[in-house]
DNA sequence: GTTCTATGGCTACAAGTGTAGTCATTAAAG
DNA sequence: CTTTAATGACTACACTTGTAGCCATAGAAC
């Protein structure tokens, strides 16, 4: 957990902090190389998002050479699990039922995550 | 479903949602009273809140006399289901059993979470 | 009828966000 | 060495959000 219930990352920073927790440490440019797929971003961009994460505490630098190395400081697990909690504890008094409900809902459940979330809960029937 | 998922509802805003799901229409007023229990808001905090909910398209209104009485335009749970769905698709690539899994940490989930979850999951699985 | 009070409309203003531009510097290319 | 290209630092600027203040007005209370 550590902080990641206090820093807020916002949706364009989200995305910059997944290409780190895919791969990291990495540069700016090679964070920008990697969103150039999915986002059609200028580099100063994304160098500002890198900055404001390192000033939020959500990354940390290393210098290799005149330039800095970005690394998450706050792992996506955590991240999920604190936004995933927020959510459901705002929208639904913290109940997980309504939730899944809304993801099966609207075709969102294919029968391989029913299967699975089935999996899931024998085991915590039984773990706990 | 509708717009519910171009309108973007902030935190507090959220706040004023909730009192009008759970009742509506209300005056400003009204509403400022029901959000006195939870929150230290002035009743102008309330207004603005209130007229970018209208602004937005979030909320509708009804004149009453010389004031507004103010009602939901999307309901809690279209809204409910398209932030899930958000968030699930930003953080989880559209799984939702990772999800669940978030929940159940930390105590996320209690035994009657879990009946409930099989008894939906049973349920699922002969509609589908 | 005059004073109080609550209303919506408009205004405010700092912090956060999306999305960059400018600059001095330095390493690399030539 | 000089030109170039990439880097982090600083700056910019409009929009959103949190949190209200001011104002003219109209109904309520005398």
């Amino acid at each position: 957990m550590g902080q990641s219930g206090k820093i807020r990352i916002s949706q364009s920073e989200l995305d910059v902090m997944d290409v780190l927790w895919t791969q990291s440490p990495l540069g700016a440019s090679e964070v920008a190389g990697k969103l150039a797929e999915s986002k059609d971003w200028n580099i100063r961009t994304i160098k500002t998002l890198l900055s404001r994460l390192v000033e939020k505490g959500a990354l940390s630098t290393e210098t290799e050479g005149r330039r800095y190395l970005y690394a998450p400081l706050i792992s996506k697990d955590s991240y999920a699990a604190s936004a995933t909690r927020r959510l459901s504890d705002r929208l639904f008094g913290g109940r997980a039922a309504p939730l899944v409900m809304h993801l099966a809902e609207d075709d969102g459940l294919t029968p391989g995550d029913i299967a699975e979330l089935e999996a899931l809960l024998a085991k915590l029937k039984k773990g706990e």
